[in-house]
DNA sequence: CCCATTGGTTTCCATTCTGAAATTATATTA
DNA sequence: TAATATAATTTCAGAATGGAAACCAATGGG
């Protein structure tokens, strides 16, 4: 059964301000890049060199704090092939691929929501 | 009729990097308490005061930009009630309560998958 | 006349964030 | 013996962010 609109408003009202889900996904997915990456990732894993590309280069040190923080919530994996030059793969976690139901409402909204400004 | 699991990733997949449905929707969100602010409002308008109360007190002037911007993109109106002491309410227009798909989507995620760290 | 109240604004400072650049490690290739 | 390629890590500097504190405006009440 799919939950409707009205029944998400009440949901929605009664999430108890502090530590509600909300807070707990903004935590996840807080930081430059970290949404992109999830994004990107949900179409495969990918090499490091692929997502920065892909990211329209944010710094290596950067992307590698990012990696690490979402590798480090289980939303993703590390993978090392001890080959030279090295490759480094990094696939979502079926918690991280469970991200795209966020994501997806999010592409949703804004595709139906283009600039307004000014 | 309701877009399914493997729509949406070939959807999300298919999402041009640069300027897609995403970015946008994370510009209208960005910055800390915004995203919590629009959770406030769905449920019902509120005052200046009252924002400031429900989200544990960030510095006015934090809250103050923070209105100001979903202000400027549409997300929310501001009434001035010409009163002793003032009275300002802050409403959700209809574009801001459309952003309730996002909040529920991060509702959900969150409260489906609680701290995995550590 | 002074105070209280609400919703700010302004100034300033500390922290955080981000990026650029240099450095590292290692096996293969020229 | 370099040079090369990948994925970092480290250091450092500048930018962006957020918060604290002080100040302001307008009017009703004591």
């Amino acid at each position: 059964m799919e939950t409707n609109g009205a029944e998400q408003r009440r949901l929605l009202q009664s999430a108890a301000s502090a530590g509600c889900g909300v807070e707990r996904t903004l935590k996840v997915l807080d930081g430059k890049w970290t949404t992109l990456v999830v994004r990107e990732l949900l179409s495969g894993p990918k090499r490091f060199g692929e997502l920065r590309t892909a990211l329209g280069s944010p710094s290596a040190k950067t992307l590698t704090d990012r990696l690490r923080a979402l590798e480090h919530q289980r939303i993703l994996t590390r993978t090392v092939h001890a080959e030279v030059p090295p490759r480094v793969v990094y696939r979502l976690t079926e918690q991280g691929e469970s991200l795209s139901e966020v994501l997806y409402a999010m592409l949703r909204w804004g595709e139906e929501h283009p600039l307004t400004e000014s």
